[in-house]
DNA sequence: CCATCTGTAACAAGATAGGTTACATGTCTT
DNA sequence: AAGACATGTAACCTATCTTGTTACAGATGG
């Protein structure tokens, strides 16, 4: 697979989650995503364990939040996916002994930093909430209706 | 293997090939890089197609510079390399249909454009020859002797 | 007890950079 | 012309990482 897209995932599970559900399953999730209720155990273990969402085990279990959106930035769930890389350049050594190559790692070391900076600084001040507003420009209704089978079926349950 | 090195590798040998070669082959390339010929030749075709090396076929031939290192920046060799994915992250979809999802891959989607954007520019106003000049600033006499045997070796029969 | 969930380990699949081997082609020396 | 030397390139393997899948243990409520 190409592009680590954990990050996106977790963002549009949210969301949903504050819109459309009290509760879901990692089943139903999966649904959502379009991926399998295993990934989603795995990738939301890190949100519960930061306390972005609580999970319970069990008959009537599942995923819920445990904060509004507008508690949550971009750059706490980077953190809570494990801070995967965001670059997919760098240097081939750790620790080059050759100068010429230290001097070139250097240099393509700081424009990396300075666009790492760049983008951590957005993740920090931009809140889910932000995200769910522009969604709700794009859909004044606030009713997305691709899943509307799953979405109604939960909120029937729930 | 982890991330793309290729950048990194063509700007250290385009610096050692200024200072300290006339013409290389690319087995005496391929041990500064710490890899295969091959690899030096399949990357390096990139930049004799864009004009930056030359490259000659049979006895005595080798690689040696088409242009001074003031007349290539970071982004002519990034192009030249084939402009490889600068992100590890991104959405896990292309042409999302779900309207959450798109606004989460649009407000990810800027964050990541601003700082491609300034990564891209940082690029394309730093050339080669001032990364060599950071080289000089750390080694006053211009000579790194980590691979001493293979320069000697060259400046001797170049 | 049993259906329903999460938690987790273990392994397979798919993608990509990089390494390796093999061979064709061009070029200089003798 | 012969042979050494060098690039050009295809083909295949390896390493690594995200993602997908199967299997099973443990918790929870009817
Ligand atoms: S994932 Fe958004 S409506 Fe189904
Ligand atoms: S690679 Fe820089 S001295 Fe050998």
């Amino acid at each position: 697979m190409r592009r680590d897209s954990r990050l996106s995932r977790m963002l549009h599970v949210l969301i949903h989650m504050d819109r459309h559900y009290k509760r879901a399953t990692s089943e139903t999730i999966s649904k959502m995503l379009c991926t399998n209720a295993v990934v989603v155990r795995r990738t939301m273990a890190g949100l519960r364990d930061f306390g972005y969402v609580r999970s319970e085990q069990g008959h009537g279990g599942g995923w819920e939040l445990a904060r509004g959106l507008d508690q949550i930035t971009l750059l706490d769930i980077y953190e809570a996916i494990g801070k995967p890389p965001l670059f997919a350049i760098g240097p081939s050594v750790d620790q080059p002994e050759c100068l010429v190559e230290q001097a070139v790692d250097a240099k393509l070391g700081d424009a990396l930093k300075e666009a790492e900076a760049l983008l951590l600084e957005r993740f920090r001040t931009v809140t889910i909430a932000d995200i769910a507003a522009d969604f709700d420009r794009r859909m004044p209704e606030g009713q997305c209706n691709i899943h509307g089978n799953i979405h109604a079926e939960q909120s029937a349950s729930g």
